[in-house]
DNA sequence: ATGGTGGTCTTACCA
């Protein structure tokens, strides 16, 4: 039998703010592999130290003020890529690495702000370019798993109250398709495939203090592919870090699996 | 009620 792996997904909207809270709890969680985005952090300014201090690998890829992406791991992180080969962005939002041999792909994907703007017409562009990159990388690895914050809400049972958010951007139709186009290409979202809970949500804006309220989006994911989502046994969000003083709008997410 | 709060080389922009 072998020991289970536990991955996670975090968006912590600034590592330097929020650095404390991610060391404490990929201890306390016993996490393996943990994938970050919005560490608003550039390169030279990364807190290495803090991470291989309680035994982390890092790689990482920052962005001054917005996006910037890392991967902490408990094992050797190889292959790291941060840029498509067929698409120019010098926005930070993707980080690629291969980790005990799985394929990890963390995604920051742009918010796209409303439906119709230019802002959204990059987020569908940046969907289908990452989307192509993913393609390829499934027919190159054995185990694949494509994590981060996706700002789609795939299902109306994602959105605390439907009506409110119904054509908006997180889930307007053509966000859902970039979504289910992820998922016929051999990806599985783990989260359903459990049981789970009733509103259940990954992101409260802090705006309409609405976590007080769990008027939440399921908008953070783990997606596997056939051969790895064959291994999970558990796929959750843990809402705790969510509840603490200052905390990032978003709550982890985690799958622990056995790797063969 | 198209607001609100939070983060950032802040008085604007992003989420």
């Amino acid at each position: 039998m072998t020991e289970a792996i536990h991955l996670a997904s975090w968006n912590v909207n600034s590592l330097r703010v929020r650095l404390e809270q991610v060391l404490e709890w990929l201890q306390a969680s016993k996490i393996d592999i943990l994938a970050l985005q919005e560490t608003k952090l550039t390169d030279d300014l990364f807190p290495v130290d803090a991470f291989e201090n309680i035994g982390f690998h890092v790689v990482f890829s920052g962005q001054k003020t917005y996006n910037g992406m890392a991967i902490a791991s408990r094992m050797p992180i190889q292959e790291v890529v941060t840029d498509l080969e067929d698409y120019i962005d010098p926005q930070r939002r993707i980080l690629a690495a291969t980790i005990a041999g799985i394929r990890l792909i963390n995604l920051y994907v742009p918010n796209g702000a409303a439906v119709g703007t230019d802002k959204y017409d990059y987020k569908l562009t940046w969907l289908s370019k990452v989307t192509s990159f993913i393609e390829k990388q499934l027919l190159d690895y054995p185990l694949v798993a494509v994590v981060g914050d996706f700002n789609i809400a795939p299902e109306d049972r994602d959105v605390y109250d439907i009506k409110t958010w119904s054509g908006g951007v997180l889930v307007s139709p053509q966000e859902r398709e970039a979504f289910a186009k992820l998922l016929s290409i051999g990806l599985k979202d783990s989260f359903r495939q459990f049981s789970q809970a009733e509103d259940i949500f990954s992101w409260w804006d802090y705006r309409t203090a609405a976590f007080r309220g769990n008027r939440g989006l399921r908008i953070d994911h783990i997606l596997l592919n056939e051969r790895l989502s064959a291994t999970c046994l558990e796929s959750k969000i843990d809402i705790e870090p969510r509840r603490v003083e200052r905390p990032s709008d978003h709550a982890p997410v985690m799958v622990r699996f056995t790797k063969d």
